[in-house]
DNA sequence: GCCGACAACTATAGGTCGTCGTAGATCGGG
DNA sequence: CCCGATCTACGACGACCTATAGTTGTCGGC
């Protein structure tokens, strides 16, 4: 299976194309289009089958257009790894020990943007 | 496989043997030991097979006790999780983005145990 | 009415996980 | 010094997931 994806729970064909999913977010892409947009040199069926997973997964949506079908993603990217993140966190039984920890492996800049959404932040 | 696990990247046995060791942060655990600590009704090498693959992984480390091995957890619970939300994270474009999504689905506790980190956190 | 594009279905191969069995080494007791 | 209990190392198998693709049938346009 081509060793581990970069994004969590995903295999690395489906993280391809989220990924390109992602870069066109706003716009439904066809199969045919997600095709071309992958620099690797796969069947029409294999993308077919593929993004077929990730709408039966919850990850993309699709309309039709014509016959076939078009698809964007679901969420944003950010907003899909915001919940992997919040689904991580709860496998803490210390929230807020893995806070502490979640937070000093973070950079300086990270830590800055932290704690500027957190004085926009009410109470 | 028994559906999904409550650990990311973890299998459902594999978690519930992850959850006993953590609960016994700071000792090493035999694999009978932990045969027995395990309420399911498994066979010893089942329980040895997956804290091998568990100790490959990384997740465990082990030492010799007499002729067999004893395991412990490399990282805190709270680590790992922590380590995980980090690597989502990563998965992001925007990281600050990811960051305010995160936060904000984050419940008023969490929020507020963050502030407090965040506060003692110098520049 | 035929062709090309597209969806649906099917298929295969490799990986991970849950689950054990067996074989061989070893240790403690008689 | 031999026996049975205990452990490890290996291997195995089925279920499920993913990557990859072929086949089949349909539909719209020329």
């Amino acid at each position: 299976m081509s060793g581990r994806a970069d994004f969590p729970n995903l295999g690395s064909l489906e993280a391809k194309i989220m990924r390109v999913a992602w870069e066109h977010a706003g716009v439904y892409v066809s199969v045919r289009e997600m095709l071309e947009r992958l620099d690797d040199d796969l069947a029409y069926t294999t993308v077919m089958t593929v993004m077929n997973r990730l709408y039966e997964k919850g990850l993309l949506l699709r309309r039709r257009e014509g016959r076939a079908w078009s698809y964007r993603p679901a969420t944003s990217r950010e907003a899909y790894a915001a919940a992997t993140m919040a689904e991580a966190l709860d496998s803490a039984t210390d929230r807020k020990a893995a806070l502490l920890h979640f937070f000093a492996d973070l950079g300086e800049d990270d830590a800055a943007a932290l704690r500027r959404l957190l004085e926009g932040r009410p109470r």
